[in-house]
DNA sequence: CCATTTATTTCGTTCGGCCGAACTAAGTAA
DNA sequence: TTACTTAGTTCGGCCGAACGAAATAAATGG
């Protein structure tokens, strides 16, 4: 391999840290922001990407007791940023649903941020916008199944 | 703008917003392995990034009180991944410093993150990978900014 | 129906991190 | 030296998240 070549790969291996720190590193700052403790934005995450989910079915992905999930619920409601609704197939259980519109402290942040990561991607033409985004797309299912291979609560 | 260009920014949106999810969890995952709080991967962070601190240097970076550092100096030191070293120029005082012999436990899993990446390089050529990372590089600054201005603990 | 299983909540407890106050040790200044 | 400040730790208590066990309510199966 060229040193060229190597030293491409170089700033490839700082650039993706200190974006993955950033993203971190925003991410808290965001949930501190809205109170939100790590099971909180991890439940979040699995309402949003498993859609309604059962208060069991949320328990057995989260790794939490029942218990605890009852409590973590009611933080998640009395923040506006989830609700019980009742589950049409059994009158025993409930749903969860995430509530858009509950998200308007942590919104702006978003927002502003967006903004500026376009006006960065002014500074591209079409071809690099393509290659950068056939990058994002599967260096994130790498970290993903990475992510995924790592020991859990639960194992 | 062309409605090409328009579906370009939208992947690279839902592409960026993937790859900061998966960063997050990533991270969350190493992070509970090694059954660290919030507050130690923070003060990890800030070690890290701030030289060597001062026990009272950590306190005001991380909003703790000092109280609180005392006992989160204790857990890092018990895990190995931080070390407290006499001041040579103020005996009351001590330096923190990180011990990267310590962080065998999630090595392993940055190191596979790691590879896996590179073998994603070998996909693109020079041209690319120069502008995947002054990408990087910037959306990185972008979003440490943006975090930034997110209202912290302190203030 | 009645007994049993299933889904969730309530209750009481535990555990851990954080804090303020008091303390020790070391630097500073008169 | 002596008084004062500064750096960090120790101690006791508080608060919140998580848990297991028991209670409640609804579904299911004989």
């Amino acid at each position: 391999m060229s040193t060229e070549r190597e030293a491409l790969v170089r700033e490839l291996d700082s650039g993706g840290r200190a974006l993955a720190t950033a993203a971190v590193l925003f991410h808290s700052a965001v949930a501190a922001l809205s109170g939100l403790t790590a099971s909180d934005q991890r439940a979040l995450d699995l309402i949003e990407r498993f859609g309604p989910l059962t208060a069991g079915e949320l328990a057995e992905r989260s790794g939490l007791a029942p218990a605890s999930v009852t409590g973590l619920l009611a933080r998640l409601e009395r923040k506006g940023l989830a609700r019980r609704v009742p589950n049409p197939n059994d009158r025993r259980s409930v749903l969860v649903e995430l509530v858009y519109e509950g998200m308007t402290v942590m919104g702006p942040h978003f927002l502003d941020l967006g903004r500026q990561l376009h006006q960065l991607y002014e500074s591209f033409d079409d071809a690099q916008l393509a290659t950068i985004a056939r990058f994002l797309r599967e260096a994130a299912q790498i970290q993903q199944d990475a992510a995924s291979r790592i020991p859990g609560p639960e194992s």
